[in-house]
DNA sequence: ACAAAAGTGTTGGACTTACACCCATGC
DNA sequence: GCATGGGTGTAAGTCCAACACTTTTGT
């Protein structure tokens, strides 16, 4: 097939990557500081140019793996932006990702990256001017995917260690959604929901005054629906 | 800011979109029978390059005007599709759109593109290669969007025209979901989920045995959450 | 003993489901 | 009258939110 030449415009195509954990009972995102214009000193998703012959979805994995050094960590497309005025430097379409790293291995940044560090998201989306590009709009759209994926998928999981306590996995429900859940109640829904956790029958080391807590660990790894939805509490 | 000029590979972007409507108890998508290689001879969505200083949502809200007449069309972002060997003609990535057209405005295809027909979603999905370039994963993603919207939003509405009866409005969910409904439940739970339906007071006039239906209009146009949900049967 | 976290029990209310049943029309 | 679709009533079962209560630890 002849090389393909046209007057259809030309566009660069790039890959962001919201990658989002909970940390210190927030919920936070990985975000580098701009060396170079656009946005010189200002914070930014990770991201980069897509390979002559890389699908989106292998860009993606190769930016998450140069920042946090991690893989098979679940992720999925969010959306593409692509504004003409978007990017200075020309027409440059992003196909924007959510990628969810549990709370324990996300303390170590990126190496290859500059400056790679964990911000919390609320204040970083109530300021102004802090994020180059769109990237504001896409860590907001981030948050809010993951906000409904938690009600009907396995995905709270994703933000834990292997092994976890109950407790820690409705922390992550109450970070993400801003609202308390009563403990029994969680208890109950969780284990009664199949195919989300399962028991180790062993106890968590205890650290601090309270009973122990049983270990759990997901049944399956990555983000499954749920046949019992986890409610979520109105604003 | 000088034009941007560097080793980063080229793309050229389309915009597609999955036009969907009810007809005939059945769910349909508007397809194109391409005149061209690549796949000259099969059918395709609606779709075409963007323009130099067009937002992805113009150029889908083109693309479907064109296509459709339509304006004012409730219509989203699905996702993009960029493998290396997608389109023979180079690097091309789709950002693929999904639309909604009430049944009775849809009859008629488009004037502009070459041959545009309406198309059961079903067999279609069944079949092997009636559809070029990759559009039946995006035909699949699209329905499976729809499917699930249809639960937690108004997006039902967008399939009917501006005066419905109630069993029009189901018709549409037992159509996308495959399953029929209980027509009295249905009833109670449509009029009592607020900011979904408003009763006109009119009836249809009578098309045949039964009594007259009430006529309704959404209370809102386009895509909105809906306080309750409407509850989808398990399979 | 006391505080705190983990986990279980219980109870009233909301919602769903599966029908029965009445209503209004065409034939 | 009878079939058909529109619409309301109703009762059993399920789910859920709230909160009391027990269990097991640290201090």
């Amino acid at each position: 097939m002849a090389k393909y030449s046209s007057d259809h415009p030309i566009f660069y195509v790039t890959v962001d990557v919201a990658i989002l954990t909970v940390h210190d009972d927030e919920l936070q995102v990985l975000l580098v500081k701009r060396r170079n214009e656009p946005y010189a000193g200002k914070l930014a998703l990770p991201g980069g140019f897509v390979d002559p012959d890389e699908d989106l979805t292998d860009a993606a994995r190769r930016e998450l793996r140069e920042e946090t050094g991690l893989t098979d960590v679940p992720f999925e497309q969010l959306a593409s932006y692509g504004a003409p005025g978007r990017d200075p430097r020309g027409r440059i379409v992003s196909v924007a990702h959510v990628a969810i790293v549990p709370e324990p291995l996300s303390a170590r940044a990126g190496d290859d990256a500059s400056e790679a560090g964990w911000h919390a998201v609320e204040p970083l989306l109530r300021s102004r001017g802090r994020l180059g590009f769109d990237h504001k709009q896409i860590v907001t759209d981030a948050v809010e995917r993951v906000r409904t994926k938690l009600e009907r998928t396995t995905l709270a999981t994703s933000f834990v260690a292997e092994e976890f306590t109950l407790s820690d996995l409705r922390s992550v429900y109450e970070v993400v959604w801003g609202h308390p859940l009563d403990p029994g109640n969680f208890q109950r829904k969780v284990t009664k929901t199949e195919d989300f956790v399962a028991e180790t029958g062993r106890m968590r080391p205890s650290q601090g005054p309270g009973r122990p807590a049983g270990l759990y660990r997901a049944r399956r790894p990555g983000i499954h629906p749920l046949s019992i939805p986890i409610s979520r509490p109105q604003a």
